[in-house]
DNA sequence: CGAGTTTGACCGGCGC
DNA sequence: GCGCCGGTCAAACTCG
């Protein structure tokens, strides 16, 4: 990684640059006195200059700390709407087990009797642990359909996650092998996926999933990744009468994450560990995003431009 | 040599 | 109790 390691939760980029002698300067101090009404005008314009390009950087600061607030609001609004859909998605699931359990239908065929998608999802909760016996843990089981080239008999479903293999099968019902695979991102990992192809079509790879990943997805983009668990992260460019300085405020982040704000929004982080690893992965993401972040770079420009004029005048 | 895959053996649930 | 079946284990094997 190219990008520094950032300890602690603030950051905080001050900008203490040394003068800058210019040979400008140089001139000035070898032709004192000769050039007075040259110099003076000089200093007239450069003052003007400096002055107006202070104020755009008022001007935007105040517009970054205003599209910072509309940030965190929107985030806000976003994980709020997310606990909605994940509160409607379980009453879902419930209900749709009750259902197929009702109508005694198999998950395969189900499966043969989805549309013909490329590829299509759906979750429910696992009717076959319920038959078990084991009604308290409930496992969260997700199907996907996967078009491939029939003479392909690789089982491999490409999703982000890392898999290991250990085990495969040929079951009565279809004289394709199954393929048993276990979740290698992340050692703790609880999730389990088994391959088969469809027995009716045979370009057709039906992936079933068993639980849910306790880690973020390994190819999920910077962005998506935290927008999806972090929300806004407050930033800020500003210059002062000490001088320039960029902070990026994590201590709001962190507070979101592990704090009262972050959980009634419904978004509870399963383990201690898996909360450090994240939150490692997310500075990481959030170094990425702003150092290809064109907007934060011109106000890094302008506050270190801001910075050599002051010390020029 | 270590990590991943293959494959036969084994285990437990279920129906008869 | 027995056989069937799906799921898992683990030793052997392969590959980089």
């Amino acid at each position: 990684m190219e990008h520094p390691v950032w300890i602690g939760s603030s950051l905080n980029f001050d900008l203490n640059i040394n003068p800058i002698k210019y040979p400008d300067e140089e001139f000035k101090t070898k032709e004192a006195g000769s050039c007075d009404s040259i110099d003076m005008g000089r200093k007239i314009f450069e003052n003007h200059e400096a002055g107006k390009l202070v104020a755009e950087l008022n001007r935007m600061n105040e517009e970054n700390k205003r599209l910072s607030e509309m940030l965190t609001v929107m985030c806000e609004n976003y994980n709020a709407l997310r606990s909605q859909l994940d509160d409607l998605t379980n009453n879902n699931n419930k209900s749709n087990a009750k259902k197929r359990k009702s109508e005694s239908v198999t998950e395969e065929n189900r499966v043969n009797g989805s549309t013909a998608e490329s590829s299509s999802s759906e979750e429910e909760d696992s009717f076959k642990k319920a038959r078990t016996g084991s009604t308290d843990v409930k496992i969260k089981v997700s199907t996907k359909c996967v078009r491939t080239d029939p003479s392909d008999t690789s089982l491999i479903v490409k999703d982000g996650y890392q898999w290991r293999k250990y085990g495969q099968k040929v079951t009565r019902d279809n004289p394709c092998p199954r393929a048993y695979f276990k979740c290698s991102f992340a050692p703790i990992c609880p999730v389990k996926k088994k391959v088969q192809r469809s027995a009716e079509d045979r370009s057709l790879l039906v992936a079933t999933y068993e639980g849910e990943h306790n880690h973020p997805n390994p190819s999920m983009p910077a962005e998506a990744a935290l927008g999806l668990s972090l929300g806004a992260v407050p930033c800020s460019a500003s210059v002062t009468s000490t001088g320039p300085s960029v902070t990026l405020d994590l201590t709001k982040t962190q507070q979101r994450m592990n704090g009262q704000d972050y959980s009634s929004q419904g978004c509870k982080r399963e383990s201690e560990e898996s909360a450090v690893s994240q939150q490692q992965f997310f500075v990481e993401q959030m170094a990425s995003s702003l150092s290809k972040d064109p907007g934060f770079k011109a106000a890094l420009v302008a506050a270190i431009s801001g910075r050599f004029l002051q010390r020029s005048l």
